[in-house]
DNA sequence: GCCGAGGGTGAGCGGGCGCTTAGGGCGCTC
DNA sequence: GAGCGCCCTAAGCGCCCGCTCACCCTCGGC
């Protein structure tokens, strides 16, 4: 594979535009929670609590604690959105590029998955204009690979029927990672995204998939 | 297609064989419910309410709402193994019961999604013993899975390295069903489960998937 | 040495939660 | 038609939730 990250984790903590310190520490304590038990079921109190402050103190710094969620989901938005971006406008054959865009955007899934799952999960615990906000993002996350599988398309790489449908089933197939993998399981992010940027070459047809596995 | 259910819906309604008919009712408000706002964030005076009954009304039938949880978790694991194994247990190629398996248990994902909602993102909603429970059902089901497409790796239909792997994102892939498929979307549950079989056959490298589209 | 600002705390508010309890109505049995 | 059992309700208990408020400590500027 190519691009940015080569490292297991796949990417560098993305919490470090968020300032003052304290606010970035409970915001990381906040995914942790999140990812554990659920929005929900996650107290503010929880969320002080692994900071190492007091419940109070997280209302200097965020007004709600839907706020925290709405910045931890825009955020992790914007990370995945970056990543498909990167691997789309690369270099190569389309066969390349939708092979690096899922094995990264896998690799992120599996090696960030607290985070991961709180974006892709708790969507729905956001009020009607941070959700539409999000929901944004996501339609600009489904262009990027739809627009790779076209290009496939196009140049006689791929052989797919229903471009739209697969497209939402490669994302489908990437983003439920997050649900699944287990850090103490037998697959690291690497081989998981490796496997299943096959899988996703497999799904669209393509002709010379040995190609893409440098 | 073959077997079982061939409307819409996938399936029966699967709840009949639980009453008496007060405990019927609040179990469908309770899966509904839980669907749309998630189990932590259901409260049992909105469940007894759906069914038309006092918030008391829940604890004559069900011990506590946990137990509520534990009784449409068992009740829908059980019957999505059942749709399973009736495509594992049927006469024909791997090739062809894999496509079977796979375009019922996508239309149960999609026709019944609230009910498979439910059933595949509230399970660590349960304590130990009942997740406990729940697990070894998974585990069954992934066993049926594999089974099939071991048959057809060893019968030579099917061209796979990691079967292990493969299975889980096969499974992987129909279970995310439950989280974006819309009823008022573009496709029907019968479109989904088409696409998504011929999706599984080029993912097992299968030769012949034409013939497995009847 | 005094002051103001900003990050932090302890205590606690109003409210909604899961669940319990005392009792009422209705239909069956004889 | 008295007695009994089964469903169900009204009321409410104790608890913990998200969030607020009055106050404090620390630190840079003069």
């Amino acid at each position: 594979m190519s691009t940015a990250a080569e490292t297991t984790g796949g990417d560098i903590e993305p919490w470090e535009e968020v300032t003052p310190d304290a606010a970035r520490r409970l915001l990381v304590a906040a995914v942790e929670a999140f990812a554990e038990r659920g929005y929900h079921a996650t107290t503010t109190r929880d969320i002080a609590g692994r900071a190492g402050m007091s419940p109070a103190a997280l209302y200097i710094h965020y007004k709600t604690k839907e706020e925290l969620l709405h910045r931890i989901s825009r955020i992790g938005h914007e990370r995945a959105l970056g990543i498909l971006r990167t691997a789309a406008e690369g270099e190569g054959s389309a066969t390349e590029r939708l092979a690096d865009a899922v094995s990264s955007f896998v690799r992120w899934h599996a090696g960030r998955r607290t985070t991961a799952r709180v974006v892709q999960y708790e969507l729905d615990a956001l009020g009607p204009d941070a959700r539409a906000e999000i929901v944004a993002l996501r339609r600009r996350v489904d262009a990027e690979v739809r627009g790779i599988i076209e290009d496939g398309v196009a140049s006689g790489e791929f052989d797919v029927l229903d471009v739209q449908g697969t497209t939402l089933a490669v994302l489908s197939l990437c983003i439920d990672v997050a649900r699944w993998f287990n850090i103490e399981g037998p697959r690291t992010p690497d081989e998981v995204g490796a496997l299943y940027a096959d899988l996703v070459l497999r799904m669209v047809g393509a002709k010379d998939a040995g190609a893409a596995r440098k």
